[in-house]
DNA sequence: AATGGGACCTGCGCGC
DNA sequence: TGCGCGCAGGTCCCAT
């Protein structure tokens, strides 16, 4: 699932490909992921038009053009941006002038594609919680002050802070030993200061090795992150712990699948 | 504010 | 072997 290091790896490598680059004209093979304006209007926006700068806020990837508008897109879950691609398993291509594709494959049909005036006042943007890299220790722990949910639902809420999805709060939280399921104002001051260091090394480590291909994430390329070998208990139910040999335990919480360690992980 | 549920989708893996 | 069901998770939305 695209997360904030895999979204990071796409911009990253997208900067490499398509910057200044024009587009000629937009395949949509299934509208149903142009959210807005309508199809025509959409293709219309970026028919000759130009990438001019990428922007990454979250999970949300902006687009630049030299209209002065923005394309955004939102990956949800299985959305993937493939370059070069061929229009063939794609929900929507862009051609560019050069005669090469960019495909967004989107096989849950979850994804997003807007073309907006300013980025900045999408709801969701606006709503957004800061990137853990855009504050530090103090702030981190101020936010988390009044609130009493389980910290790992909390990890998990983008109005809360921005970017870490499922795969990563269960990282972080194996990583500093604390149980997913404990209350927010239950944590020590120097536990609320080892996850905050923690957030941002795993996932500055994560956007070093290119992000994690759990489900459908790929890179630009098509090639697989290399995040994985670094995986501790995502998706380990039932398997025993790298630290201390207990066994991997799986439970839901916010409706989703959380791993982690019984023993260790207090 | 917290919590839990369903909705959106499709392919895969599990159990029978 | 084959089929049907539950599950996967980012985000929104609703009820309590």
């Amino acid at each position: 699932m695209p997360e904030l290091p895999e979204v990071e790896t796409i911009k990253r490598e997208l900067e490499k490909t398509i910057i200044n680059k024009k587009i000629v004209d937009v395949i949509v093979n299934n509208p149903k992921v142009i959210k807005e304006p309508k199809k025509e209007k959409f293709i219309k926006e970026l028919k000759n038009v130009k990438i001019k700068k990428i922007i990454r806020k979250g999970k949300l990837l902006i687009f630049k053009l030299s209209s002065g508008r923005y394309w955004t897109v939102h990956l949800k879950m299985t959305g993937q941006l493939i370059w070069p691609g061929n229009a063939q398993k794609s929900r929507v291509s862009f051609k560019f002038f050069d005669g090469k594709i960019l495909d967004f494959n989107d096989l849950r049909l979850f994804g997003e594609l807007r073309i907006v005036d300013d980025w900045r006042k999408l709801k969701f943007i606006q709503e957004l919680g800061p990137e853990p890299f855009e504050i530090n220790t103090t702030q981190f722990k101020e936010l988390l002050k009044k609130r009493k949910t389980k910290i790992k639902v909390l990890l998990m809420d983008q109005k809360f802070i921005s970017g870490i999805g499922n795969l990563y709060a269960n990282e972080v939280l194996f990583k500093t030993k604390i149980d997913p399921r404990r209350q927010v104002n239950k944590l020590s001051d120097k536990e609320k200061e080892l996850l905050f260091k923690e957030i941002k090394n795993i996932l500055s480590k994560a956007i070093k090795y290119g992000g994690s291909s759990v489900d459908d994430y790929v890179r630009v390329s098509g090639n697989k992150g290399d995040y994985m070998k670094f995986i501790k208990v995502y998706d380990r139910k039932g398997e025993k712990c790298f630290r201390c040999k207990g066994t991997i335990k799986r439970i839901s919480l916010g409706g989703r699948g959380t791993y982690f360690c019984p023993k260790c992980q207090r």
